[in-house]
DNA sequence: ACTATGAATTCTGAATACAAAATAGTACAT
DNA sequence: ATGTACTATTTTGTATTCAGAATTCATAGT
């Protein structure tokens, strides 16, 4: 069996974005590196190359002597990101080989419809949403552009518990996503690129009320 | 006078990158902090912090216990940052105030008239084109959008360099863009966004040729 | 001659130490 | 009471040190 042996600032950087799901940070608020690295065991080194690599992928923000805070969360950001990330899952879509996306239709179909029966944990819903997003980009060439997706999703997952206790858009979320997979069965990749598109569209719609501006 | 006050990581990525851009590092080769931090004449923490950041670019590879190295350049990358700077400029395009391009559409014509005439140096060329490009998302409302193509783009640098000489697609790629800027004034925004593509698409290609595989 | 083994060296990854900036607090003057 | 200057404390930014992994090199054995 191969033990894992990974920097200590990727399995940090993981861990942050483990408890930043979870809620446990409020966003806005300073960190303090010295009692984080205490926390979590290891020294503020390679805490702050985990920091440093959170910054650059807009988790966190940093201001010369003020050390890094969790960067408020706001509407046009959460607007701005969609928009980035509908824009790169069409394009991962419309590289992606068709026969390959046919063939996963079925498979993607399937997870739409046993979407978590909105008594999961919040967790457990965004966890299948990521499944399912992957799956969708399983078949694209692009590796750079699989990478650049995931960056940017990180800088979502400030958002993510927002949507916590949010019911209903769940079954819509579903919906859309069958959507999609219908189309892909069908061969017909440009409705399934603007059924995804109208997927992020409406997905910031019914998330934006729920940001505190 | 303000004077500047950015850390050290910031400067020394800066400092890496204009290197780079003058090619003084040949891509694949391993980076020795140690030797590096000295010849820069700073500590191997802040050297160490700014090649974390351009790992998470993609302009370096780490790998564990053997440290950074600039990634090696290949065709099949070149092509997906292409693919992925095309889409990202066009949804910048597309999110732009129309009433604000067609007013910058003379002056991105003007720039692209007088583009370098083959005589200027190889930097001036590459300073002048991210001018232009820079003028054109200039009234894009989606700040993270911005940042996020300066960040691509910084790992498409190591491939700068490999234009070196080649003077006939300079008019080629003028051409090209004097056909975006025609399109802006005339108000007509999809064809401005698929001469931008052509843009991408044609320089994609004319550099190919170039990539050492 | 070639491979394998192991010591010596080099380099990275991480921890600690130090310096400088920012923040908080206090005394004092208005 | 309010504001200001000054000190003390905290916290970040950078340098240095330490430990361990990777590489190199030499040597012994086949």
């Amino acid at each position: 069996m191969p033990i894992e042996r990974r920097p200590l600032r990727e399995q940090i950087r993981d861990e942050l974005l483990r408890r930043l799901d979870r809620g446990d940070f409020s966003a806005g608020t300073d960190i303090n590196e010295a009692a984080l690295a205490a926390e979590l065991g290891v020294s503020r080194t390679p805490l702050r190359e985990a920091l440093i690599t959170l910054a650059g992928e807009g988790v966190l923000e940093s201001n010369q002597g003020r050390g890094f805070r969790f960067a408020p969360v706001s509407r046009k950001e959460f607007r701005e990101l969609c928009e980035i990330v509908a824009a790169l899952e069409s394009l991962a879509l419309e590289l992606s080989d068709p026969e390959h996306l046919r063939k996963i239709g079925p498979e993607l179909l399937r997870l739409a419809r046993e979407f978590p029966d909105s008594v999961a944990a919040q967790q457990d819903i965004e966890r299948h949403d990521d499944e399912w997003h992957d799956l969708l980009l399983s078949g694209c060439p692009n590796e750079r552009l699989l990478d650049l997706v995931t960056s940017v999703k990180a800088g979502m997952r400030r958002y993510a518990h927002l949507r916590a206790g949010d019911d209903a858009p769940l079954e819509r979320e579903a919906d859309e996503h069958c959507r999609v997979a219908e189309s892909l069965i069908a061969g017909d990749l440009p409705a399934a690129t603007r059924a995804l598109r109208d997927n992020w569209v409406n997905g910031m719609e019914r998330m934006m009320a729920r940001i505190p501006e």
